[in-house]
DNA sequence: TTGTACGCGTTATCAT
DNA sequence: ATGATAACGCGTACAA
């Protein structure tokens, strides 16, 4: 019952159960090399005093640490917290913590944590970083910590990565646009630095142009962020545009933008679907949620986040180890917001 | 360049730079000790090894480590990231990093984290409890680890923990609606052991019978979780009363309830706020975004993290700390789904 | 089956 | 200004 203030170490223990360190430590680590009095003893002990292992000390001496760590672009994306459960289940299995981090998409807040993180000597890491060309994660890499790309891709293949077909998610949604008889359609999203939106952007084109319509009629209304409020803002340029011009649907680079543009739509009385057909991306669960549910492209979060787990631990476990590019399929998920 | 895998130490440094490990230890700790010429021949070979501090030896050296961790309770919930960024804005700002778990309502997964975090020796544990009750939460303390518990309050004062007045939150929607002239209103939420929704119940409450009206007209809809999809199911029930009888206004116990209240109206066309007012919880970011923008009682998140991460470092390096219980005051946000 | 001794990487103290 | 050394807590060979 002694509070010890999280000090008892093995050394005490040992000394209160009359036996020798060792043997404590066989306690921990091989229960059955000791005789069950013994072991009872000590076990008394240990709960007598409080006894915690110090995993500082476990990892300096093991080498590594029992941690995988996420380094998440936006906290506050549900896409991302999804991805990151999926992350979670993985480690979990492996008996491994999960570190979580928050880079806020500020790269300076992202060095910062990467460098904790290779401190701490994490197992491995997986990060869906601001820029994936940065050189911050070949040095990482270089330097020896596993490190999986997660939702973007990389020019060349100095590191595993896991992502979804944007290209062809995009493509996906206007394609279903164009089945539905829209024949002007505006694309929403930004900035176009941002891989994913570009890519998913030039799937649209490639739905639209193949479909044989005129490239002047796909709207391109760029958004300076992935957010409700970009979304919004996009929406009073969209009612700007005459009725005669204006695109009948909107396909937005991610479900926070399209739940933006919804909304302005519907506080500005634009009836969804009928005079504004609106396809997001991601599919969150406030997508679904939406007063109007929203059409929108799932992608596979939890399993995207599952699977960077497994490739990283392969990477921290497997000797023969070697990158893999993983890329998932997207799939496109009809709601009320594009039901005519 | 030497790709060493992460496995440079000091002394591997002080090899290099032809110094004494102490000399490097030195131009770590403290850089004005040594001459500057040697100071960045050390810096060099630093650099060329890719010599990367181990914390896991500085920690076990200095006794306790430089983390603190935030135990969410719903990660995919926002108003918890929230709360976590404001817990991450204080570490930073203490030049801690933030090790994020989620129990995700799960007693068994909390308790698996709180065993790791302890054998981390974090500095402090925050923490929004499934139980706060529970004497999993005493046996840390007990054994040394500063907790603060987080947007839970606990009988006794054997923890620090910061909270919002639920009850005044309750009394100030129901007022809300009162005042708009609702003579009919529904108590939305649960499970009632959770203590938030009692207390934001109970407030309610006590404003409807201040206001002189029947208990009787005050509807209690108990769902089994604050989630959209239980804000949905209670929209069935709600819709299934006699148009006579049937409320005109509803307050959730939180915005997720609320937005699947919203949706189910929406969808099956009954009018917000015309046939029914919403009053949701928390002002998340979705409640402001939503199709008919709801009101809502909001609750300083970050600064409710903020003063918690204060509070579990007093307790970390103040040795005449004593434990504090914060409550702070929630704010009555009107939007449009109570503007009759 | 149990006990002893050493090393993991870092830091601080002490001596030079 | 710099170098040598002990200590943090644990795990594991090795010895008994």
């Amino acid at each position: 019952m002694a509070q010890q203030s999280l000090t008892a170490s093995v050394k005490d223990v040992a000394a209160a159960a009359g036996v020798s360190l060792g043997t404590v430590s066989n306690v921990l680590n091989r229960p059955d090399r000791v005789a069950a009095a013994t072991r009872e003893k000590v076990e008394r002990a240990m709960a007598e005093l409080g006894f915690v292992r110090n995993e500082s000390a476990r990892s300096l001496r093991a080498g590594r640490t029992r941690t995988l760590a996420y380094v998440m672009l936006d906290a506050g994306n549900p896409f991302f917290t999804d991805v990151a459960q999926g992350i979670e289940h993985a480690a979990e299995g492996a008996e491994l913590s999960l570190f979580l981090c928050n880079s806020d998409a500020r790269a300076s807040r992202e060095a910062t944590h990467l460098g904790h993180l290779e401190q701490q000597r994490v197992q491995g890491i997986l990060i869906t970083p601001v820029d994936p060309e940065s050189p911050v994660l070949d040095a990482i890499a270089h330097r020896g910590t596993p490190l999986v790309i997660v939702d973007r891709t990389r020019r060349g293949a100095q590191f595993c990565s896991v992502a979804v077909d944007d290209v062809l998610g995009g493509r996906l949604a206007v394609e279903h646009l164009v089945d539905r008889g829209h024949r002007r359609v505006a694309l929403v999203g930004g900035p176009l630095s941002i891989g994913q939106v570009a890519d998913r952007f030039e799937g649209a084109r490639t739905a639209w142009t193949s479909a044989g319509l005129p490239p002047d009629d796909l709207t391109l209304l760029v958004a300076d962020s992935l957010t409700v409020a970009a979304g919004r803002s996009a929406g009073e340029r969209l009612a700007g545009i005459p009725s005669g011009r204006r695109p009948t649907a909107a396909f937005c680079a991610n479900d926070l933008v399209a739940l933006g543009l919804l909304q302005h739509a519907t506080t500005t009385g634009l009836q969804v679907p009928e005079q504004l057909a609106i396809v997001g991306y991601d599919d969150i669960e406030f997508a679904a949620a939406a007063a109007v549910p929203l059409t929108s492209v799932r992608q596979p979060r939890q399993e995207l986040g599952r699977a960077a787990a497994d490739l990283v631990l392969d990477e921290a476990g497997n000797p023969q180890h070697e990158h893999r590019q993983v890329v998932f399929t997207p799939e496109l998920v009809a709601r009320a917001s594009t039901r005519g």
